[in-house]
DNA sequence: ATAAAAAGTTGCATTATATATCAAAACATT
DNA sequence: AATGTTTTGATATATAATGCAACTTTTTAT
């Protein structure tokens, strides 16, 4: 592993557990312990850890931080080609409304600079694009919805009624696979608000 | 493959790895590790890759994690001093409004347990309480203005007009420091808002 | 307070990667 | 087909990174 991926992997996982010691780091890249501490200081200079005896630990602690991580590990390859397959469908310059869920993520992240307007109750998808001032993310209101970070409620559904955009792009597989029924629910409702609030819907099922 | 084309799988590639060696990228587009070479630096030259040791990385770094983090280095002790004591007039189980901005961050670390539901234009507050279970986070609608995280614009506005609660807690220096002047418009707007929608206003100034 | 243990530091040989250069191959133009 | 240009892959040399080992400092235990 080179320095700079493993710097960052290391600075990563010191987000997450706070503190580390020197053997559990270089245990985790494969690396020696040597390493880790060139690693270490060269973060520490950097601001990005602080040095202790035996390990580190982040100076901004996981609580000033919303850590939304996908944990979508499963038919990877089908969902990127989905994905991919699904973004071609889009004309550049259109404004999208995009779901929430897996495969919608994956789509979304297909589409790069081709789309104006995003239009989603997602936040990791809004995360993609918030950075880039190429795009104008429109995040719909909503109550969180944790374990998904999706936006559901009738906020949520009040926004997409509201909208006009040129395509909608749904997923069915994220719902189903990991809604609990009442979340199922909700996310229909706001399903159905997305549908009527653009010229075109494309629905991704695996 | 014409070295134009080459590239952008490369560059491509990058995005969605967001770390990649040499050899690996030679092997995906089937060409010597020193062509890779030549065209990472063309790419770095572009200002869309950057070179590292054995490999490169995207700039952009397209993450699945969601990440706002307070850049608020200024002025902390005050700010929490501030945060502490606003969050003491605050009565259990009340609902409340709350801004964005850094002075309202520390307000909000401050919140614990109290508040029963959390109404916020604010990313970075939403994260704050979007893991909890004793919290019910409403995440206003709007425009994501990428620089602080919030969400602006009529969508932000109307969600404020359509909601109620017991207190609303706005900051004034997180505005002037940090906004442009267009930005400031925007705020104010939503401010008035907010106030509209609470019984009782506390206005956090430093 | 002192010794033992653990962690940190430094220098060096080994290995890996970067840079510069060059000849062969592919390409376009005539 | 012949020429000049660009691109490519493979060198040799320079630079950087790594792991090891001897040694110093800090921490812990008695």
């Amino acid at each position: 592993m080179h320095p700079e991926e493993r710097q960052a992997k290391i600075e990563a996982y010191l987000q997450e557990a706070e503190f580390a010691s020197l053997e559990e780091l270089a245990q985790r890249v494969e690396m020696s312990v040597s390493t880790v501490r060139r690693d270490l200081t060269e973060l520490a200079r950097a601001g990005k850890a602080r040095r202790t005896h035996g390990g580190a630990r982040t100076l901004q602690p996981k609580t000033d931080e919303f850590v939304f991580n996908i944990r979508d590990t499963r038919q990877v390859d089908e969902k990127e080609a989905i994905g991919a397959a699904c973004a071609s469908l889009i004309e550049p310059g259109q404004n999208v409304i995009i779901d929430g869920g897996t495969t919608c993520h994956h789509v979304a992240r297909h589409l790069g600079d081709k789309v104006a307007q995003m239009i989603t109750n997602s936040l990791p998808i809004a995360n993609l694009f918030s950075g880039s001032s190429r795009h104008e993310v429109l995040l719909s209101g909503g109550i969180i919805y944790p374990r998904l970070g999706v936006l559901v409620g009738p906020h949520a559904v009040e926004t997409f009624s509201r909208v006009h955009a040129d395509v909608a792009i749904l997923s069915g597989s994220g719902i189903c696979e990991e809604g609990i029924y009442n979340s199922h629910a909700l996310l229909v409702d706001i399903q159905r608000a997305m549908m009527a609030g653009a010229a075109k819907v494309i629905f991704c099922l695996d």
